[in-house]
DNA sequence: CAATGTAATGCTCATATGAGCATTATCTTC
DNA sequence: GAAGATAATGCTCATATGAGCATTACATTG
């Protein structure tokens, strides 16, 4: 015999999505044509858009990953989560779509509080102007440069603040300290702790998490060594959030060092209503893992590949 | 100000579009969830499939690209054109769609004139079982190999037939003579004669075009040298149809050399009622437009790129 | 600022398509 | 080969969408 008749039927179905989708042809139209019924041909449109074999794509900077997104809300039980195609320029299009997010979210936050790190800057570049009108921006992690190199808190928070019409508020102390009794003592100077203050009554969080490993802009800033880094991972550590290094459960891997460590508690971001993670690539996946697992987020803005990773095995 | 109105637009088109396409929520359903109109809604899926911000394929592969065929037809007036998307394996599903045409034509050719080559052979790998109920597949150009090497006449004329429950009518002469008083012997023999004559009478013909380089299979089976290739490139030859070196107008440029060749004449090609180019490949370009051009084929069987270019400038 | 031209919008009515159901066809099991 | 189960089909009626038109909004020109 010549085919088989699903071979057949595949034939036609493929004749069936060109005369639709390509030559604009009614249902009625290609059954005519074909000889057969415009319910058949509605069948084989149908069983093509299931198969695969007709491909309907949302091509467009913007273009978001809907049916993912309600997957990880579903799973996770987040507030929300915003899934962004595969592209060359991930980067920036995560960083896109978390602007796009900030500037929808209503009602729109009085206090944002943020972490600073490269992601947050990419966001601060994609946030339009008057996205917001006033906003206190708080920076949640320590760590100041008064150099106004690009991706330190600093500018980040300057950003965003200047095109949200607010003012940025600055948290004046190192991401980490040598000594625990410095932190302390740092921590209760009256207007360090009134940051510290304000950074935990936020409306809204927005953060990222760092790489355990050597390109952590903690070690780029001379806060941590590769050693220690190397030691944390030991430890099992697979991320920093706010500077705090974590374990795939969401907990401190270094409790000594955690106290040494300025800037917003983990429980804080946690107890959030709005606590959004900014977060792609692949040498994230593990630490994006754990934020999510445990609840340290109720937002997550991330890429297709990490959204499929999440959504993977246990 | 934040961003233009037309930014705005484009964003909306997106949402719109994924929600229409990936949600299957229904105009009425996107309108009330995003505060405008259903009919709003289907103008921006409208202007969405315009701008290419939502992309819609068929992806097979016997998918076609039925707009360019159209395009092809009307620019040249042809009776008929396939035209197959860009794919990896180009050569298998331009053989795949010349297979499907035959088998889908109507009438059912009684007698078939088929050149030989590889590409020929291609398609008749491609032909389904009882493609033909009893069909003579006759040979149209000269040269026959009793070694049955793949893509020879004789086994690819064989094939066709066999699929075709038919038989196969070889053309038992070499494809260009030495000398002329040869090639007039040749074909003045009765059982030579006999052959061309059916050849001549075919219902439809079936054939490819060769390159004018020294890929060609009439430089593999020792018909001719590198050297002789060169010269007639020299002579503004663009490729072969049937032996016969053709300029980019379809006339011969060696008439010596034309007469020395055995098969049918290409006057023959253009009076047919059918006869099929099949083609790809841009080595092939410059042969492909000659042929088309020149009334040469009444239908031709090609990949995306070959067809583009034909249809681009003069 | 008013007049004119162009574009966008909402709507009515017609057309296209889908859901659900009854019937028919096909397949599987005994 | 018959009986039962499953799948496919054609149809009616409801729903979804588009075409064409009148109105409104916006842009341009004088």
């Amino acid at each position: 015999m010549a085919t088989s008749v699903s071979e057949d039927t595949e034939l036609l179905t493929v004749r069936v999505a060109e005369l639709y989708y390509d030559e604009d042809k009614t249902q009625d139209q290609i059954g005519a044509l074909l000889g057969i019924t415009r319910w058949k041909v509605g069948r084989l449109l149908a069983r093509g858009r299931e198969r695969g074999i007709v491909r309907i794509e949302i091509v467009h900077p913007r273009a978001r990953r809907l049916g993912i997104e309600r997957e990880l809300r579903d799973k996770f039980g987040l507030k929300d989560a915003v899934v962004v195609p595969v592209a060359e320029n991930i980067r920036a299009r995560v960083a896109q779509a978390a602007a796009d997010y900030l500037t929808a979210l209503r009602p729109v936050p009085r206090t944002l509080g943020i972490s600073w790190g490269r992601t947050m800057d990419d966001v601060a570049h994609h946030l339009p102007m008057a996205w917001a009108n006033g906003v206190t921006v708080v920076q949640i992690n320590g760590g100041v440069s008064l150099n106004k190199r690009p991706g330190t808190a600093s500018t980040t928070a300057a950003e965003i603040a200047r095109k949200g019409r607010g003012q940025a508020i600055l948290l004046p102390s190192p991401a980490i300290l040598e000594r625990i009794e410095t932190k302390r003592a740092i921590v209760g100077d009256r207007t360090v702790a009134a940051v510290l203050d304000r950074a935990k009554r936020s409306d809204v969080f927005l953060y990222s998490a760092g790489v355990a490993d050597g390109t952590s802009v903690l070690v780029d800033t001379g806060y941590l060594a590769k050693d220690t880094i190397t030691e944390l991972v030991r430890r099992g550590a697979v991320g920093d959030v706010l500077g705090r290094y974590i374990d795939s459960n969401g907990n401190p891997v270094d409790p000594g060092l955690d106290d040494r460590t300025v800037g917003l508690d983990l429980k804080d971001l946690r107890r959030a209503s709005s606590s959004i993670l900014v977060v792609a690539g692949e040498a994230k996946h593990p630490v994006a893992r754990a934020v999510v697992t445990s609840q340290l987020c109720s937002v997550i803005v991330t890429d297709e590949d990490t959204a499929t990773m999440l959504l993977g095995e246990e």
